[in-house]
DNA sequence: ATGGTCGGTGGCCGA
């Protein structure tokens, strides 16, 4: 295990392996520490992500101890029960991706969804806010760190997790399109997460066209190092295209148009050779599974949209990934973003 | 549903 994510030499190694067998009592694993304070954020971090289980009984009240979540004003007592990392659930993680659409504007809805669907990794696009006004201490209160990369009203990309963050990267590594804060990658948990709000692309004779062409041309290159890679890779995003006929409402009208065009489907496919997978339609084919719906047309309430927000996976991640679903009840909530979450669960 | 509605901004743009 990672010593980010256990206790490392902060505390003896039998210790340790008591922890992930029978558990060991805070107060005991408190004295066992040449460094508490140290040894007693750790333990917060921990839990807080979902690593650490804590088992309460009050001092024998109780016949059944009962697990107790973390929360931003729960403490420990002295007999509380730690177990790391042993039962099978605690594997159970949890990813999704969100064009939010402001996030200021949808931070109410946004704490509500987190605590709802306690996600363990969220990518986000559209935050339209700029670094300094990123709400970190709200998200922090809700048990989320993140990383961001935001502008003045347009475009914006933010990784939120409640593990801890490495290796953050903004932009492209060769420099391209730094004026728009549109890709953030970071790893979590070992799983290198690449976080992308492709241009919308306006009309196909607009050079916003061409911009969106040039920008996926650049993504492809981007994410090429990860061909083949050992490890769990994700690119997930608002990729701005709907890949077959099954993923909008009309096709026959959308044909060769923005969003729905040859052009773009040669992109989607040269990306997807890096041997990735679109994890929602490992478990749904049904067509009509939207992700955006057109708020000038009440495309929702027609029930007309189209699915551009996805999660590509490599092999080594698809193969643990136990689901995926769009949540459209996020898109039915008052006051919504124009898109739903899409959300994948995966047994590491 | 070829119009309309959002969100950010500060006078219209982007989706």
């Amino acid at each position: 295990m990672d010593p980010k994510e256990s206790f490392g030499n902060l505390i003896p190694d039998p210790l340790n392996k008591k922890l992930q067998q029978e558990g060991v009592p805070f107060s005991e694993l408190r004295q066992a520490s040449n460094v508490p304070e140290k040894l007693v954020e750790q333990i917060y971090r921990l839990w807080r992500s979902g690593t650490l289980r804590i088992e309460r009984n009050w001092n024998g009240i109780l016949d059944q101890p009962s697990n107790i979540p973390y929360s931003n004003s729960a403490c420990l007592l002295p007999d509380d029960r730690l177990y790391l990392g042993i039962s099978s659930l605690l594997h159970c993680w949890k990813i999704a991706t969100w064009n939010v659409n402001s996030i200021r504007t949808r931070l109410p809805l946004i704490l509500q969804w987190l605590k709802e669907h306690n996600p363990d990794v969220v990518c986000l696009q559209e935050t339209k806010v700029e670094d300094a006004q990123f709400p970190v201490w709200e998200l922090q209160q809700a048990g989320y760190e993140s990383v961001f990369s935001g502008q003045k009203s347009y475009n914006g990309v933010a990784i939120l997790s409640k593990h801890p963050i490495r290796d953050e990267q903004r932009g492209f590594r060769n420099g391209y399109d730094p004026e728009n804060a549109r890709l953030i990658a970071a790893t979590v948990s070992g799983v290198r997460i690449v976080n992308v709000y492709v241009p919308q692309g306006q009309t196909t004779e607009s050079e916003k066209f061409q911009y969106k062409l040039n920008f996926f041309a650049e993504l492809i290159q981007e994410i090429r190092k990860y061909r083949k890679s050992e490890s769990a890779f994700a690119i997930m995003g608002d990729f701005n295209i709907a890949p077959t006929a099954e993923d909008l409402s009309d096709p026959a009208s959308m044909r060769n148009k923005v969003s729905f065009h040859p052009e773009e489907h040669a992109l989607l496919a040269e990306l997807k050779e890096i041997e990735l997978s679109d994890l929602f339609r490992k478990f749904d084919q049904r067509s009509g599974q939207f992700s955006w719906w057109d708020f000038r047309t009440r495309g929702f309430e027609r029930d007309a949209g189209m699915r551009i927000d996805y999660i590509l996976a490599n092999s080594v991640l698809t193969s643990s990934c136990q689901a995926c679903i769009i949540d459209t009840e996020a898109r039915a909530q008052d006051r919504p973003s124009d898109h739903a979450p899409v959300i994948a669960e995966f047994n590491l």
